[in-house]
DNA sequence: CTATTCTTTTGACATAAATCAAAAACCAAT
DNA sequence: ATTGGTTTTTGATTTATGTCAAAAGAATAG
């Protein structure tokens, strides 16, 4: 999914205003595995992955990875608490698979923001529509057995299933791989 | 909380803004045990809590009450999908404690939104924070003892435990009153 | 192609929390 | 106060999922 594309879909912008914001996004090839925050940090930069696929999670007292959440293409990625707000990161950002994004920091984003008020729009779209998303999570996970959760997680991630981890997806889920993988054989 | 100060709080709204903007809501007392909207209807009003405490919840299919938030003064209660995406709401909303609250309706806020460029940042600002709010509790109910998900909720609804049943707690933090009235002895 | 490392599957067992059922405590209205 | 209704507590039992351990299978690098 083109960025380009993905605002014209949400708000539509003029020609001119368009070229402005996007001037303000760098596009950038990101390896396998890096790491785009860690913990502790302030997460400076919003992402918008045009391809590939790229997580947040955070280490329990035990040292044990959590999944928080997937970025897929046409998604905005970041560690949103530590972005908006500047404080420090409860979450590290990884890319999981090579990903094509469009980086934007904050202090730029800021000046759409106040520029624009179509792009203060999009903002607020844009969190409601994570904020349902999110919200749907937790009823899946709340009340479900693990089956009914990994079908959650079907519909809300399709295919996801091939292309990461058992053990990022299971952490997901809020269940151990095992679990995972005897669900998986059904 | 008062709905004045609180927007003031946030937005450094002119005297005359802040007039306008006040003159969409509707100050209302509501009466314990009102339903605000039932799961199916179209949420069509965003209610702001002065005083009093309400909730949003579901039916599972066994006919179980699942809590899903709790709304006490200072905060906007409504329920998200339905009202910002005109779609039935998949929750109830429900006055537990006489409340007074300030409605505005979809239309109204829409109005407010596209004149105030500020009014689309409060709305941006006030969703990326609900959001942040609800990974909090995915974090807390995902991977924590019963015991554990209970400090979590005594830290974000201090004293709530005084105000509404056990019951409606437990589904909250997706636990059976059981177990929840077991982890109170202690 | 082979070795090394990482990921997934399988099995046996342990446990936190759910379920079912009933008693006790608390409230509200007559 | 007495009744009827709701909410909370307590006990006994069941169950889904976690834990630990090891084998099987894939993937990656030399």
């Amino acid at each position: 999914m083109d960025l380009s594309d993905f605002l014209l879909s949400l708000v539509s912008f003029e020609p001119n205003e368009l070229e402005d914001i996007l001037s303000c996004f760098e596009k950038k090839k990101i390896k396998k595995n890096t790491m785009l925050i860690a913990e502790g940090e302030v997460c400076r930069e919003l992402y918008f992955v045009e391809s590939g696929m790229g997580r947040s999670y955070y280490l329990k007292e035990d040292g044990k990875e959590i999944t928080q959440w997937f970025f897929g293409s046409g998604k905005f990625m970041t560690s949103v608490d530590s972005f908006f707000q500047g404080r420090p990161s409860l979450y590290y950002l990884e890319i999981l698979e090579e990903a094509v994004v469009y980086s934007i920091n904050k202090t730029k984003i800021d000046e759409l923001f106040s520029k624009y008020h179509k792009m203060e729009h999009l903002g607020r779209q844009l969190s409601i529509e994570m904020l349902t998303k999110v919200v749907n999570k937790i009823n899946a996970i709340q009340f479900q057995t693990a089956k009914e959760r990994y079908e959650y997680m079907l519909e809300e991630f399709p295919n996801i299933s091939q292309r990461v981890s058992l053990g990022h997806i299971a952490s997901y889920l809020g269940m151990t791989q095992e679990t995972l993988s005897r669900i998986r054989r059904r």
